[in-house]
DNA sequence: TTACGTGCAAATAATTTGCAGTCCC
DNA sequence: GGGACTGCAAATTATTTGCACGTAA
């Protein structure tokens, strides 16, 4: 291994399909030997519906209420856990004790705002990263997380 | 900015001294605005006396308590983010609640071995990322972290 | 039907905070 | 001596777990 561009990488498990959206859902989760519930469904759509996301337990639980799915925090976390393991879903580390998933599930990059929290995908861009040193002996390397932290500009 | 390797980045702060550890550690303590109390001497001279590491608040704490420095945890939480906004340290990221801490606070690479929980140094390595993209407006990069997730091989 | 899912509440884990007492300058 | 520092215990925050009940196949 030794180079590798943001344009490299896959894009997320719901935008590869076609057709009728909750159908594909559903697919998607029986591949995945997932019961197509209603709470995985409804989080499906709120999480593939629209694009790449970054989004933490938290606020998809906020979402999901709002859109009058009511779900528990509890089947929130064992759902995106779910989608993690199933690779729907991509776990971002940041810092402190959020955990933030995101729908683009290839190695990428991100921007974080640091005094927000927020993440913002690296996309299309010419970012690359190369020379990566060999693992040490036994190991191989399963991801890569470049993360550039931000913060307002000082003036 | 465009390009960065391992090569440039600064080493950590306690390597840069000569002379009478103990006299440079409260000197630099100093420097920062911090008094040279007894804890957080003792706990400078546990990260900063053998080289680059990587400690979690809890390792620290059962280190010193190890040393015969008995501290509270509180209180390594309370030094370890005090000698982080020093610039003494540098706050690692990897995943789930657990915060690492890095001697070497220059922007660098990491192995991080999933299943152990461990970060690895990635040290005098050809690694280079370049063409980093613009921040957004108003915003600057203030920091870089890039981590090379490991695995045991499957055989 | 029946194993898999879900919700709730309690349990953990990591970290932070409030405050009374202690120590450096 | 006085403000900075420390330790303890309680409070927070993020996440996980146990278990009775519900539901898709």
């Amino acid at each position: 291994m030794t180079m590798m561009t943001a344009k490299d990488m896959p894009r997320s498990a719901a935008t590869a399909r076609t057709g009728c959206p909750v159908h594909d859902l559903k697919d998607m989760l029986r591949t995945a030997g997932l019961r197509p519930t209603r709470q995985r469904v409804a989080l499906g759509w709120l999480l593939f519906g629209k694009g790449d996301r970054h989004v933490t337990a938290e606020r998809l639980h906020e979402e999901a209420v709002k859109a009058r799915v009511p779900v528990s925090l509890a089947t929130v976390y064992n759902t995106l856990h779910q989608f993690t393991t199933a690779g729907f879903l991509r776990e971002v580390a940041v810092e402190g004790a959020k955990a933030y998933f995101d729908t683009n599930t290839g190695d990428h990059f991100h921007f974080y705002v640091e005094d927000q929290g927020q993440l913002i995908d690296i996309n299309g861009s010419d970012i690359t990263v190369s020379h990566l040193p060999e693992p040490p002996e036994g190991m191989e390397i399963v991801g890569m997380d470049v993360v550039l932290r931000l913060k307002p500009k000082a003036r």
